[in-house]
DNA sequence: CTGACGCTTCGGCCGCCGCCGAAGTGTCCC
DNA sequence: GGGACACTTCGGCGGCGGCCGAAGCGTCAG
């Protein structure tokens, strides 16, 4: 049997690259779609250097990483839109109904961070992201009924906010990614990370802490509300939902 | 260093399901949509029945095949449209550029007919399944310019042409689906659903085969071009993209 | 030039897991 | 009841691969 299917081979040598505790967590650490150095990677993952080599060796000859060498650093990134896609849509299969249940208080404080905001390779996620896609799509300006679609007013309303799409290229202009921490669709897509990059350029939110954990300023709260009609209330977790994301019902 | 990420974790273990080529073997065939006993997956993939076992076990403990027991059967089916998609996604991640390249007669036979239609878990692929959706696109009733929506238009037609969509349910209504033949986004979600259990109820196409390969009748084509003005040459595979398809470019 | 540093290669260890055949359990048919 | 059949459990085998530390290589700073 030495000839077998080889769509299930490729599948299954995929799939071999995340199936790893060690190469997980750098994949979803580099969800933040920033590049990280190898030892950086190592320390985050908790193993040593020589191990970590050899894993980033297998990714990027997986073609699931990008790297530049510059000087005696390895920058490694996420290759493409479509790996960082595809570790969101396995984390998201992932999380449903069992979110990251703190074991101590530095781990609870840093998921309530990143429920409330983050990046989501090169979009925004989080309580922030659900916030400003329920924000589009109460103005018109993104419809959600029949598929998810930017809608005429919404291609105007990011013409006028001075956000520019770039329209050529196969990727999709608007789409939706399901939120593992809100279990609720947000943008994503072209205008999805253009929308990013303004918020981040114009610090309607910065970065904080070395990950993909963002926070909305005072600036921004005013141009969201301005720009969007967001209450600053709607981006604050609801008890309810802290609750929920925190004691998930078993496994 | 015994605590790890748990996200991590469980992302390593959900991939390590699929990080076999025996259980991705099965993953592909169940893709079909249907029920297959365990000695059929068995024989489909090429091991003992009590390896396959084995391997059915992990796939419904991990959640994601459904089991149903009749008699001395065991059916497995997989657990859910969430699930179908991932293997999709997964699929079309690995097939781009390099789809099966056939060794024999058979297979290039059989690559044909799936090139030409067949179905993705629960709607209409291949050949098949982009010329419904760019006939729907090109009429008005399917917009993908900023995103992937059914239009007003659309929703009307699906009426009119007695389809039922079922509104109530999280899944979406349209959703884009890459085809990993054509690779060009087809229609998926509840509409791609319904037109594909319409098509196959009304025999505008019919099952070949043992697997998800499915031939257009006479009826079916009559029927696509009075719907949908579908030409039937829309239908066939044109010389370039098979030849395409059957000798990518290296690896 | 020299030492510090980031990364890689290598050898060796260990555990996991996919494979099989044999034996066991439950179901169906005659 | 008896035999065929679908599936499961078990024991044993073999290979893959993740881990480390030690040693090597290139780069950078002083």
């Amino acid at each position: 049997m030495t000839t077998r299917d080889p769509q299930a081979t490729a599948l299954a040598r995929l799939a071999a690259l995340f199936a790893d505790e060690t190469r997980a967590a750098c994949l979803l650490a580099l969800l933040d779609g920033r590049a990280w150095t190898a030892s950086e990677l190592a320390r985050h993952a908790g193993v040593a250097a020589s191990t970590l080599s050899e894993h980033l060796g297998r990714l990027v000859a997986g073609g699931l990483l990008a790297e530049e060498r510059q000087g005696r650093h390895r920058y490694v990134r996420l290759a493409d839109a479509r790996v960082a896609q595809l570790v969101e849509d396995l984390a998201a299969q992932v999380a449903p109904g069992r979110a990251v249940r703190p074991r101590n208080l530095r781990e609870s404080s840093a998921g309530a961070a990143m429920a409330r905001g983050r990046t989501c390779y090169d979009h925004l996620a989080g309580r922030l992201g659900t916030a400003v896609t329920d924000a589009l799509t109460a103005r018109g300006l993104l419809q959600q009924e029949t598929g998810f679609a930017l809608t005429g007013a919404g291609l105007a309303w990011f013409e006028s906010a001075g956000i520019g799409l770039d329209r050529r290229g196969r990727r999709p202009l608007a789409r939706a990614c399901l939120d593992w921490t809100e279990r609720r669709p947000h943008l994503a897509g072209v205008a999805g990370a253009a929308l990013c990059r303004h918020a981040l350029e114009k610090e309607w939110c910065v970065r904080i802490g070395s990950e993909r954990a963002v926070k909305v300023t005072a600036a921004g709260e005013r141009a969201l509300f301005d720009l969007l009609g967001v209450e600053a209330a709607a981006l604050r977790l609801t008890p309810g939902l802290t609750e929920q994301a925190h004691h998930p019902m078993g496994r």
